[in-house]
DNA sequence: CGCAATTAAATTGTGTACAATCGAATTGTA
DNA sequence: TACAATTCGATTGTACACAATTTAATTGCG
């Protein structure tokens, strides 16, 4: 009747490191966004749009892995702090597309200096970022 | 006045795909954990309890990296749910001791073929996520 | 063409996350 | 021993995440 019940220990996890490590960097991410008024959700899809000029929502979400649940609340507040305008496309009403504004793209000089501090305060050398990186991509299916 | 923004690219960032992969297997989870009523966060929650029998709301916040104010909706959920009982600490009252009931130790035979359901579906092989695990160590200091 | 199927966003409801604050219990020290 | 400082959990408020449903626009097929 002794069953072994090893493969449910929380060290046995791949899913709970991955989950926490995620959490514990977005926390290092807050000081440095909090200057910019702007929350971790926010910085990578200003990210995605900083990269494009523009983007719908589904193209935001696809990039991100996130649906319009998420994006639609986030948006309008992106929008109604003068960083982004949303705007139906003319060709096609379905699609919501939105730009960054001049306001936006202010933002982006203050961003530019966060990879910097975040590199610097991480515990892995350069080598090992990059297999974590490989691996995470090779998870994701990339 | 040109200047480069790449470090402000999504695909040169760690912490986006640690954000992407966490949940994206977290979703891969769900329909197993319906089959429990468990949510990941409780399923979490319960493989610590499951193993200690019994922890104060402290100790799971350290073990988990979450506060109270995750917790205690979280945990009043699974005391409704039959899982856990909690009591004030006769010793200390300010601890708020959680302990497994019987109905959340019969929950505990259904979790246990999760992991391997888990690991079958997953991208890298055991050598992969052995390095996996232990960057995600490393970066969480431990 | 007409209309069913599909698509894109928005909405609704539930459940985290987490910062900030509060209140009660305990501890350390003058 | 008073009492200020600390500790633990609960509460409040904001912001995601995401499943499920809804609405409006477009597409494709008979």
């Amino acid at each position: 009747m002794e069953e072994s019940y090893d493969a449910l220990r929380l060290e046995n996890q791949l899913c709970f490191p991955l989950y926490a490590c995620s959490r514990e960097i977005i926390k290092q991410y807050k000081p440095h966004l909090d200057e910019l008024g702007l929350t971790y959700t926010q910085y990578i899809t200003m990210m995605v749009l900083w990269e494009k000029g523009e983007a719908t929502v589904k193209e935001l979400g696809e990039r991100l892995y996130l649906d319009s649940g998420t994006l639609t609340p986030l948006l309008k507040k992106l929008e109604s702090r003068g960083c982004i305008t949303r705007a139906r496309s003319k060709t096609d009403e379905r699609n919501l597309m939105i730009t960054v504004t001049r306001e936006g793209e202010a933002l982006r000089e203050q961003a530019v200096s966060i990879p910097g501090k975040m590199a610097r305060c991480s515990r892995l050398n350069e080598a090992e970022a990059a297999e974590l990186y490989r691996l995470l991509q090779k998870m994701l299916g990339k």
